[in-house]
DNA sequence: GTATTTTACTTGTAAAAAGCAAGTGATGTG
DNA sequence: CACATCACTTGCTTTTTACAAGTAAAATAC
């Protein structure tokens, strides 16, 4: 039995993924750090998604809070901040491939690239290299 | 832009895969059915999670009109009902396993057992075949 | 054949979370 | 100094989740 109303809700490893990023607009922010090249709030903002802006606040505020992503000021400017994936959340990699793999079976209307997809199943490692050196430190 | 007002978020993989799978009830119960053994209604509820019986009834209607999961009667016993993930269900491990060898990492309470993640690290296409296998149909 | 139990929910309501629109404050620019 | 940019906060509404009680179909006991 668990607390539920508890944050970490550790122990089952499901259950604990779920209460560091599991909701749909987590997913979406680590998609966008990770894949993307987006990391100021106005660019997560401006992602389409529909995101409200105390929910986003809320989200990033979160993720912060559990290791997953850094804010910083911009030292170009100090009215903005730079949001990157720490170690942790760099790590959700597998796990985000692996539902984009899947995605693409299931999504008739998907609109991942074929060459990505194929580089995926046919050189999975690589990809993920490839993918990392693209992400700012 | 899309319309996160429809259903099926279609398009994008990360958010395809959260409107079809994406808030925590539906992750555990798709564990359960995965890694845990559980098939019945009050097994769910029994699981120990404190889920609410109109969201557990909830959830499994969307997995099932989402082709995730199957609904059956059990022949044994009229009064209750067999659930059993699908094809596209059950092609969801890969995404689960990489969420459980993320949790390992990260979680300091983690009660996965060391010789299932040393398994799931060394031999990982040995492991889903056992966890495949075991799977009821 | 009837009463009771089992199993899977549904219903009504309260609490919590999400979402909307407007507003605020720090920083930058002209 | 006025205005723009950027990242939020605030107050309120709507939606979702959670709680507790209740219901119906099927099985079991007698």
């Amino acid at each position: 039995m668990v607390d539920k109303n508890s944050k970490t809700w550790s122990g089952c490893p499901v259950r604990f993924g779920m209460s560091q990023f599991g909701d749909k607009w987590s997913f979406l922010i680590i998609r966008d750090l990770m894949f993307k090249g987006r990391q100021y709030y106005h660019e997560f903002m401006d992602a389409g998604e529909g995101i409200s802006t105390n929910i986003l606040a809320n989200r990033l505020a979160d993720l912060e809070s559990n290791g997953i992503i850094n804010k910083s000021k911009d030292p170009a400017k100090g009215s903005r901040f730079i949001y990157t994936l720490t170690k942790k959340g760099i790590e959700l990699m597998p796990m985000m491939l692996a539902m984009m793999d899947w995605a693409e079976k299931y999504d008739n209307e998907t609109e991942v690239p074929a060459d990505f997809i194929n580089k995926l199943r046919s050189e999975p490692d690589k990809l993920q290299q490839e993918l990392l050196k693209n992400l700012p430190t």
